[in-house]
DNA sequence: GACTTTGGTAACGATTCGTTACTAATTGCG
DNA sequence: CGCAATTAGTAACGAATCGTTACCAAAGTC
């Protein structure tokens, strides 16, 4: 960008995230000429005719080489944060790709950006690096209230698969037998007819996500859930 | 605005809500000329060096008279809907006020807004009525993780008047019983020495929000609140 | 004083939840 | 084969939570 050139009025920017071996990872592009420091978030400037949603998908798409499975808008950045685009705020968005999906031959050679660990924050400009933390934030608390991690998943994929991404994105350990409760009481999801056997111990039915009803739960007041 | 003058690059738009008469106002500011037709919520242009956050609280002093108790970034909304402002983009926030704080005779002097009710949305730019929606959602949504029941009320109140609070932003009945029991299994208020009579009845309790402590809860998933 | 109204709590039963323990089915190894 | 190891899946017990009913307390009203 010259420097006569006028700032964007905002850039969408957009958090990728995948698990990756055991964690997750967050897609980004790094600059042509540095050395792998230096990377940035996929973002774009305003097109005419878009919606924001629709910006952030096509941004998504040029950098993972496929479209993102789940995407919700994050919030919207500004606070003198420096960033590339020299726009003075930034809408982000948090998406999300099941694993492997961004592995294939074909979202690689449509791709231009790469995959890093998200938890050690690989040297954002500050207004993304902001971002990324919110992300990781973001998932972890609309994981009760937006399928993330079935769009995390593959489509098919056992209870036990299920469980671990939960425990990834939470970063804690849940217990088996509660979780398959709770999960069996919500009609969330639909054996198939299919198993798989992963070399060693008894073979796991695959399930995939088919939500079936909900009754509105009518509980009442959470309090312990109010930490400010 | 003169037609030759470029848009600003975004707006930042509050949308403040307070009780009033037993249900949810907003507070709007009416075109001069206009006869209460053709409300907007307050929005501000961006200053230089305030962050996103201040400025939101800026517009909602100068519209209420008064800052807001609790003030929160809401999302950005563009994608065309028309805005007063002719920016691309608005970064909305939602912000309370207790019952009564912009009703004093200095607010009213200081502020040039008028509060209506918000269930009737009164015929607000298609941009901005999206933000009215989004933000009763919000506080709705929010409400079990941000102390906003409390930031509606002034700073002491009865167990009654925050439950009825609670009942309001819900739009649902609760149990007496189980909502004290609960509140008081949290630690969020302590009791003041004070009591209030009412004329009828026997006189309540005054308490005051004093959060102490906050145990992890670790609880396990809550496939039921997943409804999409 | 009897009735009404609002505040406040005890206690019962049902549901939920964390946990332990058990069974089932496969691989690996002697 | 026989047995340990490993992973999948479920039953069941006890504790905690929750919705509800019932009851008592303190004020005003007739």
């Amino acid at each position: 960008m010259s420097a006569s050139t006028r700032p964007i009025a905002y850039s969408t920017d957009i958090v990728l995230l995948t698990p990756r071996a055991g964690k997750l990872a967050v897609l980004v592009r790094h600059a042509p000429g540095a050395r792998g420091r230096n990377a940035v978030l996929p973002w774009a400037a305003p097109h005419g005719a878009d919606t924001l949603v629709a910006i952030a998908r096509g941004a998504a798409r040029a950098a993972a080489g496929v479209e993102p499975n789940w995407l919700e808008q994050l919030a919207a950045f500004g606070d003198r944060l420096r960033h590339p685009s020299g726009a003075a705020v930034s809408i982000a968005f948090v998406g999300v790709l099941p694993g492997g999906a961004a592995e294939s031959a074909a979202a690689k050679a449509a791709g231009d950006g790469t995959w890093v660990p998200a938890s050690d924050s690989p040297a954002l400009p500050p207004r993304q690096d902001a971002m990324l933390t919110a992300a990781v934030a973001a998932i972890r608390a609309r994981l009760d209230h937006s399928p993330i991690a079935f769009k995390l998943l593959p489509i098919t994929f056992t209870l036990s698969d299920l469980q671990a991404m939960y425990e990834l994105v939470l970063g804690r350990r849940l217990h088996k037998a509660s979780f398959r409760r709770s999960l069996q009481a919500a009609f969330l999801v639909e054996p198939t007819d299919e198993w798989r056997s992963e070399g060693r111990g008894r073979p796991a039915q695959l399930y995939r996500y088919a939500p079936r009803k909900r009754r509105s739960s009518r509980r009442g007041v959470r309090f312990e859930l109010l930490g400010g």
